[in-house]
RNA sequence: GGCCCCGUAGCUCAACCGGAUAGAGCACUCGCCUUCUAAGCGAGGGGUUGCAGGUUCGAGUCCUGCCGGGGUCACCA
């Protein structure tokens, strides 16, 4: 049992019962076990585990669903994992297991340490998740950071669940709005010259651009201050985006995302990649000449119909067909969209996540419309839709305004509240639930502060282990590998182990789900369980970790709390969250 | 108006491709603090899961229609 879920591990003796119920002849030949599942019950009282299969196979093998639980308890119970098997509510089978079953899990963990859980559920499949992708016109706000660390614990979570990650970011460099921002920092540029300027509307008058102004100036003198528009714009283009893309990699190098590909849409055009992908479109019959209809409803004042190059999106689950090319004959955005799209396709990837704003929901239907045309539905498409994120100042909103440039930077955020706070609590939301942000309660050190609660569960522990090794106690990995878990038998403690038990499989719902919020909410449980059975060491003292005249029981909870330091550790380290070894 | 997301305890949110009596935290009530770190702990009250139908052995979860909030809507990226 490479992974040691236990979930999967029962599943699969529970899998071999009915087969054996099948070769007795209590059960037809030929069911599907699709449906079956192990999973923890919601109540404790039900037990270790419980399993629908009897449910799942009343109706195809014909019987009542309580007949087959009580058949399949039988079987189970022959194996010496299994120490009860109770039919329950309208077919359910609660399962029992031997303490020493959950307790394997303890020296799995130390053994396997940061790579406890790491699952092969994805099998080496080539997954790339797109994320960030911000315009390459100035640095990185609250909204990208939601964006970029989200995409980053997705990432990370599904190389450990045993995919084949690339970490990819889009450039928007072939639009009109680098030539925006190339204008800007010409005016930057003069300003820099000892020019009075003006920033008109549809100009970037950032203070940001400041910097590269002067870059500019040091690079040309004053060689270009005089010159027409059409002497310089092509080199500012080049110079401005590079300068903003640099400053965009040391943003998202401040949360500790790195990407693997920066991927260029400038780089598409001249290289037949668009008129490829569109013709891969075509020979599919997906491409036409057509005028569309206006939108139904609010009808915009200067719309006309106007004939243009169609993809017909919607034999692909979108609303209404796309413009690829522009009247005047020109590519629309949508086109190198199309291709860097089927570049990925191309490359390889058996799988694609792109992680989007919410503002870009209007482009979930016809992205899938055209992976799905461009893979003949062979690449699955998962976007993942980030909502906005709400800011507050102890408690009352942080207003923030576009036109005064006062709009909050990741920068911002992360000057003020660290990487490690940043990333964890933005993500103990769902991804499509809005977030609030306090800057306050999120660094607050309470319990009521998730970010804070784990942290502290694992600098906890660590503190238990320096006051083990100053009482003369051996904590060593070989000494934990061989501690005596009969020791483990208070239900706090117990609790404990079923807890840290579940992590494989919790990691792997994640995953296929691509849900990272479920790790944060699963680490605040775990510290939640471990504060708790700390705080009984208060009228109990026989669970305290360390007890002073007795040796071989310190270590066996030593062992427990440090499979728990384990799993705290990986799955911070998921997130991209520093484990704490003490709080200050 | 079309499409997308959301609607769960007073508040902020969970709920494992449909499972049992819908769970946490905050707030509230009660009881606990000379400790391996009380920067807390334990117990309790609190619900027609927006509304109305449907599918199912079983629905917060899937389908349909409404109500409410947000986002978005052809030749801008």
């Amino acid at each position: 049992m490479p992974e040691m879920n236990l979930f999967s591990d029962i599943r699969t003796l529970v899998v071999d019962a009915l087969d054996a119920l099948v070769a007795e002849g209590a059960l037809p030949a030929g069911l599907d076990y699709a449906g079956v599942t192990v999973e923890p019950p919601r109540d404790a009282l039900h037990g270790d585990m419980a399993t629908n299969a009897a449910m799942v196979m009343a109706r195809p093998a014909g019987l009542k669903p309580r007949d087959i639980a009580e058949m399949l308890a039988a079987k189970l119970l022959a194996d010496p994992r299994i120490v009860a098997a109770d039919v329950a509510g309208p077919g359910f089978l609660n399962l029992g297991l031997d303490a020493r079953v959950w307790c394997a899990i303890i020296p799995a963990a130390l053994e396997k340490g940061a790579d406890f859980g790491r699952s092969t559920l994805g099998a080496g499949r080539k997954v790339n998740v797109e994320y960030v992708s911000a315009n390459p016109t100035g640095p990185l706000h609250v909204g990208h950071t939601r964006g970029a660390v989200f995409g980053d614990a997705l990432a990370s979570l599904l190389d450990f669940a045993g995919y084949q990650v690339t970490r990819e970011y889009y450039i928007n460099d072939g639009g009109a709005q680098v030539d925006v921002l190339a204008r800007s920092v010409y005016l930057r540029y003069l300003e820099a010259n000892g020019q009075e300027v003006q920033f008109p509307d549809g100009t970037y008058p950032g203070s940001y651009l400041v910097a590269v102004g002067e870059a500019l100036k040091d690079k040309y003198g004053d060689a270009l201050v005089d010159e027409p528009e059409s002497e310089w714009l092509e080199k500012l283009r080049d110079f401005s985006t590079d300068a903003m893309m640099d400053l965009i990699r040391a943003d998202l190098a401040s949360i500790g995302v790195r990407m693997d590909v920066f991927y260029s849409e400038k780089s598409l055009y001249g290289t037949g990649l668009i008129e490829a992908a569109l013709a891969d479109l075509d020979s599919k019959g997906l491409i036409y000449e057509g005028v569309l209809d206006p939108p139904k409803g609010k009808q915009p004042e200067d719309w006309e119909p106007r004939v243009q190059t169609l993809f017909k999106s919607t034999l692909h689950g979108d609303d209404v067909d796309r413009p690829v090319k522009k009247s005047d004959g020109g590519w629309t955005y949508f086109a190198p969209d199309i291709a860097y799209h089927f570049d990925k396709v191309q490359r390889g990837f058996d799988e694609l996540i792109d992680v989007f704003g919410a503002d870009h929901g209007g482009y979930v239907k016809r992205m899938k419309a055209a992976v799905s045309a461009l893979s003949d539905g062979r690449v699955p498409l998962d976007i993942k839709l980030t909502q906005l994120v709400k800011l507050y100042k102890n408690g009352a909103p942080y207003k923030m305004s576009k036109r005064a440039g006062t709009f909050v930077t990741l920068r911002d955020v992360v000057d003020q509240v660290g990487p490690d706070v940043t990333r964890f609590h933005m993500l103990t939301r769902k991804n499509d639930a809005p977030l609030d942000f306090d800057f306050d309660k999120v660094q607050e050190q309470s319990k009521d502060n998730p970010v804070f609660y784990v942290q502290y569960a694992h600098a906890r522990i660590c503190s238990v282990l320096g006051k083990a090794a100053a009482a003369g106690i051996d904590t060593g990995r070989e000494t934990l590998l061989a501690a005596d878990l009969s020791e483990i038998r208070h239900d706090a403690e117990v609790k404990l182990v079923r807890k840290i038990g579940e992590w494989p499989r919790l990691l792997e719902l994640a995953a296929v789900n691509h849900e990272p919020h479920r790790l944060a909410f699963y680490l605040y449980d775990l510290a939640s369980d471990f504060h708790a059975l700390w705080n009984r060491g208060n009228e109990l003292p026989e669970l305290r970790f360390l007890q002073e005249s007795n040796p071989q029981r310190s270590v066996a909870k030593i062992s427990l709390i440090s499979a728990v330091a384990v799993v705290l550790s990986a799955g911070l380290g998921i997130l991209g969250v520093t484990p704490m070894k003490e709080m200050r």
